[in-house]
Parts: structure tokens; C-alpha cells; sequence
DNA sequence: TCATAATCCTATAAAATCTATAGGATTTAG
DNA sequence: CTAAATCCTATAGATTTTATAGGATTATGA
């Protein structure tokens, strides 16, 4: 399960998305429409801010905006930088790799291969989920 | 990522299905053998016998047992067991559903779409795998 | 220049979950 | 009847998650 962090970056990445290239957006104004803690969401954007996602302005009319393209932000990258690894098993992790230490051998574990595979598998799906297919999505879904 | 609960259960099921057919196994061996704390081993077992996946016999040459084939034991119902929901948000879970607090409106969430492809994938990987297919990919691993 | 409005930053409190153990009750074999 | 094993409940300890406090810093514009 992803965090509620991670969820609330992902809600609040959506938004700016819907708002891109029109300037600065309040905090306050992102936890109000999406119903996430100012506090808490204050700390979520300052991450995504220091991980280059997103830009920030300081002091009157300032706020948070999207530094990329809705198009080249995906739910991989959001995800791992929130929640740490995608992989369901450490010794399978492309990016937070750690030894199991119930295997007494990696190479010859047979439990590996379907995480793998599920490893793989997710993170294709989650990489080619960028912000702007998610926007589209929502529209499609609410036009109906 | 799975909790460590989950991973010793698995690899105590893995354990056991080398054993099939060879009477109860003992926690302490299943404990020694796999480097799982004993009480915590004994506490899982119990549970994966409640859930009818393993049988146990009480008393002086007791101990624990697969209930059903090796063949029939998926990861997908162990984890499920052990850690609850698969899917990587409450409101996509098959099983462990509860709605998201941040949504206005699911039905038009862009969001949910990527995250329902996840868990569908994750299930049939995880289903697919057996206990039986695991023990396979040992012997193959470990003739190498 | 200065008041105001915003983010920035560190620390920490509160809650929940995960990991592990304690201790005795119960059952069975021999 | 004794020893060896599981059964069961409770709970302690550790870690992680969620959330907030409080002030520092920065930028705007009157």
C-alpha cells in the first residue's frame, strides 16, 4: 500500500498539472480543494520541490508549480521518492537493494523470480503513468 | 513491500513443501533451519493453520504440515493472509476495499486507472506461483 | 522602508503498525 | 504420568507514519 504522503503528492502533482503555466499555486489553496493537512502537504511539496519536480516562490503571490512537463512526470518517480521502494521484496529492488536475510543463498532462491517479475511488470505500468495521461483520463472519465 | 511476517511465512511454506508428505516438522527446526525468531515462527504458523493452508498435530512428535499440494499454495493468498491488500490503493483493492479520502469522485479519478493495471498483474503473477513451482525453480537454480 | 504574505526548515508530538517475547494452558505419545 | 510439542492471549519494545508547532527567511508592493 502507498502512504497517505504518497497519495497526497500524487493528488497534489495532479492539480498543479491542471494548473500549468499559470503561475504559482497557494499550499493552502491545494490542501483546501484536495482535503489534505496544510502542514503535512507543506512538507510533501517542499520534497517534491528539492527532488526537481517541482518550482517554488517565495513570499507574496508566491506558491508551488510544476518544473516539468505534465507529460515527463511520472507515478514511478513520484512514488519511489515518496515511499522508498516499488519492489515487494528488498532483494529484488532496482533502487533500495538490500540482502534478505532469511535467504541463505539470493542466487538459488526461488522465491525471487515472480517478484521480479511483478517488479517489472509495475513499474512499466506506473513509469508510462505521467500526469498528463492521468489529466486525460479525468476527462474522458467525466464526459461520460 | 511485504512485512517480515509475511516473508517468514513464506519461506516456512517453502520449507514445509520440501517436506510434503513427510509427517509435522517441528517450529524449532523450521525456525533454526530459515533464521526466523521462534515464537514470532510459531505465531505465523498458527495463523496459516486457522486459514486451513497448513495442519499441525499437537503434542510429543507433533508439529506442522501442509494442509493441501504444494502445487495448490500461491503467493498471492499468503500475502493476502499476512499483509491484507495487494493493490497499491485502498480503492482499487478487490478484497481490502475502502474508498479514498482525497477523491471527490471516484468514478472520474484519472488516477485509479494505472493502479487497477498494477494490481491485475500482480495478481495473476502471484497467483500463478506456487509453492510447487517455487521448489522447481531451486533445483533448476541450484543444478547450475 | 516596512507590513504582509508566502515558502522554508527543524524539531517533535501523537498515533499506528510491526516485530518479538512471555507465560502458561492444552494435548499427545510412550 | 512425564516429557514434548502446539495453542492461545497478552503485551512489551521498536519503528514508521501522520501531523503539527513555531519561528526563519524571502519577496511584494504600498
Amino acid at each position: 500500500m502507498l502512504s497517505k504522503k504518497c497519495k497526497y503528492a500524487i493528488h497534489a502533482l495532479v492539480y498543479l498539472a491542471e494548473k500549468y503555466q499559470q503561475g504559482p499555486v497557494h499550499i493552502s489553496e491545494i490542501a483546501q480543494k484536495r482535503h489534505i493537512p496544510k502542514k503535512f502537504l507543506e512538507a510533501i511539496l517542499l520534497e517534491l520541490r528539492n527532488a526537481k519536480i517541482l518550482h517554488s516562490k517565495k513570499g507574496k503571490g508566491g506558491g508551488y508549480y510544476l518544473h516539468q512537463k505534465p507529460a515527463d512526470v511520472n507515478l514511478m518517480e513520484i512514488i519511489r521518492l515518496m515511499d522508498g521502494a516499488i519492489a515487494l521484496l528488498p532483494c529484488v529492488s532496482l533502487n533500495y537493494y538490500e540482502a534478505c536475510e532469511e535467504c541463505r543463498n539470493e542466487k538459488t532462491c526461488g522465491i525471487r523470480d515472480a517478484f521480479i517479475k511483478v517488479r517489472d511488470e509495475t513499474l512499466s505500468i506506473l513509469g508510462g503513468s505521467t500526469l498528463d495521461k492521468i489529466m486525460k483520463r479525468e476527462k474522458v472519465l467525466a464526459a461520460k
